[in-house]
DNA sequence: TATGAATGAGATTTCATTCAT
DNA sequence: CATGAATGAAATCTCATTCAT
């Protein structure tokens, strides 16, 4: 009966269960009842597996932000060309990727958003994902032009991206992930173009 | 200690006891007694006036989408130039007004936006507010630029103007009004020059 | 502006308003913000003149055991034959004239029962009440046959009368009057025959 | 202290508690602490097994109604006589033996007469126990007497059972069941004989 | 490992009453 | 005389967590 080994399908499971419970009632009503039964457990084992339910949510948004990562290192990884274009269309790609930009996590996503301003142990991860968003795009940018136009095309940058992506989010139909892409590209271009280089900017877009 | 005619104040005092009580602890733990005793008020008068809770949620975030259309209408009314720059940059102004970019009204504004993907009365309130800003990007910017282009553009800028603002709510020192209004109205004059409106760009930053 | 004089009419207002509540809502959800609103007058008024809500529900009671004894009285008064039979026909007539057989009165009355078996102050009022009904019928039936079976008639009768009162006022479609005073009288002569005064049963209704 | 399969245990004894404690203080102040304090379990327990405290009130008085149910049946199959004299005379008894005429039974059941004129729920079960009631008496009357008398029969002895009952409830101290019982039968003879049916009357009280 | 029984803290809401005007 | 603003107590319900099995 006792299985062993579980932890890790479990939980798995769990966090999975967290974000499908806030894409169906949101987060203030994802109780972890509504997340057990999602999971097909019972109430009892999230303090086993996390501690709490705090413990939970961190996994969860620690898992969201992990996928983050993976999909833009993966695309990265994948180019064949080195150019700063090519890294940033890579970054904006996996920002829209997202692992997934399903309505779970998404929602899931913009629910920590929001708790993340009063919850010191979200607020870690929020901002470290942050800095890394901004660091990578600001490194790019100032393979092509002078440091503060740098940083002022990264900071555009990462608005526009989370800004398609809220918006998207808010959406009743969800994210349109092609006409996002679409515009953060359009975006890319014109910044590249605007600072002086419009020999980086693409040509066809990537898409 | 007036007898009568309370309601206005008391309405306005806890709209704005709300907002505070969220910038302090979130909306999650902005519980009816914390809210009141900013107010200093008893909890009960709360359902006295609204309702209950969830009446005085929606009367703020009501307040706030007001505030912020006040906030852009007052400036374009002041304008005296007509040209479609002028419009479109006193939107940008009112939405990094915002009555107040201060922490509680920001807080707010996030809290509500996630909340009200769950909650079908703020949800209508957020989806009026939203296409109120689009439509009136697209009215603008199809004044000098054809549709399709104009939609694009109306659609970036809209993107761009939550972006900064999403960031600046996150961000642990608030948001930096002047930069995002500098960031914002870059991104219009590239807007311009890209869909080939040389001539409505601004030379000189409005801010 | 200030009224004199106003007392006796704001308490006659505010009893028939308690007997409208409780018909419509029940004695539980009969508030005295509800009641006020009948009365068409504020709720602090209730604690000014009847000291409290308390005080007003044992206003109310004791003017319904008033109207009752009232009803009862008349109808005995009236009577141009002084025989037992013609007594207590006049004693089921009051019952069922009850003032009124209306809802409000009705269910006023049975919320009252129920609400008496815990509160003293209802209880007195209940008890002399029920005293007195058995007590007339007693002394008629006592003119005509032995004191125990006098008693016995005595107990039955009052049943009787509560029994079909009850039964009128959990009935959907209200208390049939006509029916239960034929039901009553007709229980009157069986007991009348029964203890072997068949000279003094009535031969014709008297309804 | 086991800790599997409470359920119905533990639902047997809310309802327990439930008519101590209308016995104890009246519907109006049972509240779910009170209730919960006579089970010796905490409140919450009341609306993880029956949803709410209403559902504790529906299922006690579902739970009387199946008594009385049960106590009528029980003597009706014990009969070895056939006649609708015994088949009434059982119906007598069982709602005078009503499981226990003991004083929470009573007084619950009081209340929940009062009470059912404004809850639908209540209501419901209400007029099927009524009905019954009715039903049964009418059908065992119509064996010896026209339609039309044993309809007037029935009204009246059900009239005349409730109304012991009613008054047995509101006496100081309790329903004198056998007394209760003896008046009962005394009139069903009364009946049987008026309506020309003495050879059913019984000639000794079976009590 | 996993369940579900149980608790106790906390949140919202209702309501009778008081009081200044 | 009358109002309605305001309070504070109480009641119900929800929920995360603990624990025996």
């Amino acid at each position: 009966m006792p299985k062993v080994g579980m932890e890790p399908i479990r939980r798995q499971q769990l966090i999975k269960a967290t974000m499908a419970a806030i894409d169906e009632v949101g987060l203030a009503e994802a109780t972890v009842m509504r997340i057990a039964r999602h999971a097909g457990v019972s109430a009892g084992i999230i303090s086993h597996y996390f501690g709490g339910k705090d413990g939970l949510l961190e996994a969860t948004m620690r898992q969201i932000l992990t996928d983050l990562s993976h999909a833009v290192a993966a695309r990265r990884h994948a180019l064949e060309d080195d150019s700063p274009r090519a890294h940033i269309g890579a970054i904006i790609e996996g920002n829209f990727d997202r692992t997934q930009v399903t309505d779970p996590a998404a929602k899931t996503w913009l629910a920590f958003w929001a708790s993340s301003m009063h919850k010191p142990a979200l607020q870690r991860l929020q901002n470290v994902n942050d800095r890394r968003l901004y660091a990578n795009l600001c490194h790019q940018f100032k393979r092509v032009m002078p440091r503060a136009d740098a940083r002022n095309a990264a900071r555009g940058l990462a608005a526009m991206i989370d800004g398609l992506w809220l918006r998207g989010a808010l959406t009743p139909d969800g994210l349109d992930a092609p006409e996002a892409r679409h515009l953060a590209h359009t975006y890319l271009d014109q910044l590249l173009i605007h600072y002086g280089c419009q020999q980086f900017a693409s040509t066809a877009e990537t898409l």
